[in-house]
DNA sequence: TAAATATTCAATTATTCTCTTGAATGATTC
DNA sequence: GAATCATTCAAGAGAATAATTGAATATTTA
């Protein structure tokens, strides 16, 4: 057939089959916060580097992905276009139709998060008010790739000895990888838990990328 | 892994999965027009009955089509839900990173529509002024299952013989299924051709339904 | 109650996708 | 230039998905 809706729709549909695995899924999680190197993608996921490999040039022939040479490593990033707003719309519709779903965001994040999360535009309008703590609790590494400017860097791992590094009075935001990241909804729980008066940014650093706003890196 | 996020990946794999065939797609298209039994549902796409039943259990299965039960016959309808949201950010996805998408777009439809499409809203508005014609392209029987109010129901192939129903003067937006539906396209250029001032709607029938506006059903 | 109709189910085959393995390529360092 | 390192490629086994066929189910009509 030459007609031309079904060429884009076979087209759309290999870019819906691209998200249509997990593991590429989690690979685009990662490629959102910042360039990484094949093998760091395949330790994060915990896939071998072949495999990692493989999925990661599918994301690429597909858009999702780009790359550029450092030395002898082949860094990937995430491709230009609407790719988040993609995951968004799923978020929404699986959020709205897949019972599973809502129920691990009731059962699980809900539990851990009974207040509403923080949105980006309240969130811009508090740091420049100066009212808030704002806690990158994503490792080390991924907040030098990028952070939200001004954030506090204290991954989840280090938050016990690192309390005093809070003003005890502030309210703190806290943010992470994405919607779905759970380091932020831990460390509310156990900032909660301590007293602390503590939201969720509702998603995470990538969005925030994503929407244009201003990052941070450590040069 | 009890992890939740890989839980949330592997439905929203699922997901992504069940856009990622062509004759899903093309049947969600339909499903977004009104209700359908089986067969017709088979018969417009040029699927056999069991393999269209198939794929629809398939999409029923994740949330993407619904049925009831008509004396004998099964009616799929589209599914509750964000579902067009989903296919709209994958359709601004594919025209940004798919090349061989934009060259359709540009060498099929802007080829024919070298004018800009307008958007629901200034259609809402010109519908108020009574200032334009508005003209539903699709076949009868889909025109009856649903229309934009004060549509007038030309099929395409009618159009040469039923000039006389449309005000010379008046400019004429035309709309069917959707933004990659030919029949506006196609519609419009032939008006052109006709000396009549036309514009399409930027999309068709089931985003305006989508997006809560008024819709008319020949009872 | 039997026949007719619409849809679904089950089994089979063909196709496509995924992962693993080991070798090949490209770039750096010694 | 040889050795090393990161990534990609190529081949093959195994799993998942798709289309076809014919039978089974549910509802209506005769």
């Amino acid at each position: 057939m030459s007609n031309p809706k079904r060429q884009i729709f076979e087209h759309l549909a290999e870019l819906a089959r691209t998200l249509g695995h997990t593991h590429r899924l989690e690979l685009v999680e990662h490629l959102a916060q910042g360039e990484r190197s094949v093998e760091a993608l395949a330790q994060l996921t915990g896939l071998t580097v072949a495999n990692a490999s493989q999925h990661l040039q599918h994301l690429r022939r597909h858009g999702f992905a780009q790359t550029r040479r450092d030395g002898k490593r082949v860094l990937y990033r995430l491709g230009e276009g609407p790719i988040l707003d993609v995951l968004a719309a799923f978020r929404r519709l699986a959020e709205h139709n897949v019972a599973e779903v809502r129920e691990v965001v009731t059962a699980y994040f809900d539990r851990l998060d009974s207040f509403e999360a923080i949105s980006r535009e309240e969130l811009a309008q508090r740091l420049q008010e100066r009212s808030i703590t704002l806690l990158d609790v994503r490792p080390q590494d991924e907040f030098a790739l990028g952070h939200l400017p001004g954030a506090l860097n204290i991954p989840l791992a280090d938050l016990q000895q690192r309390l005093a590094d809070l003003l005890p009075d502030q309210e703190v935001v806290a943010y992470c990888r994405g919607p779905y990241c759970v380091l932020s909804f831990e460390a509310v729980a156990e900032l909660r838990r301590l007293g602390y008066r503590v939201r969720r940014l509702e998603d995470g650093y990538p969005e925030w990328k994503a929407a244009g706003l201003p990052v941070e890196a450590v040069s």
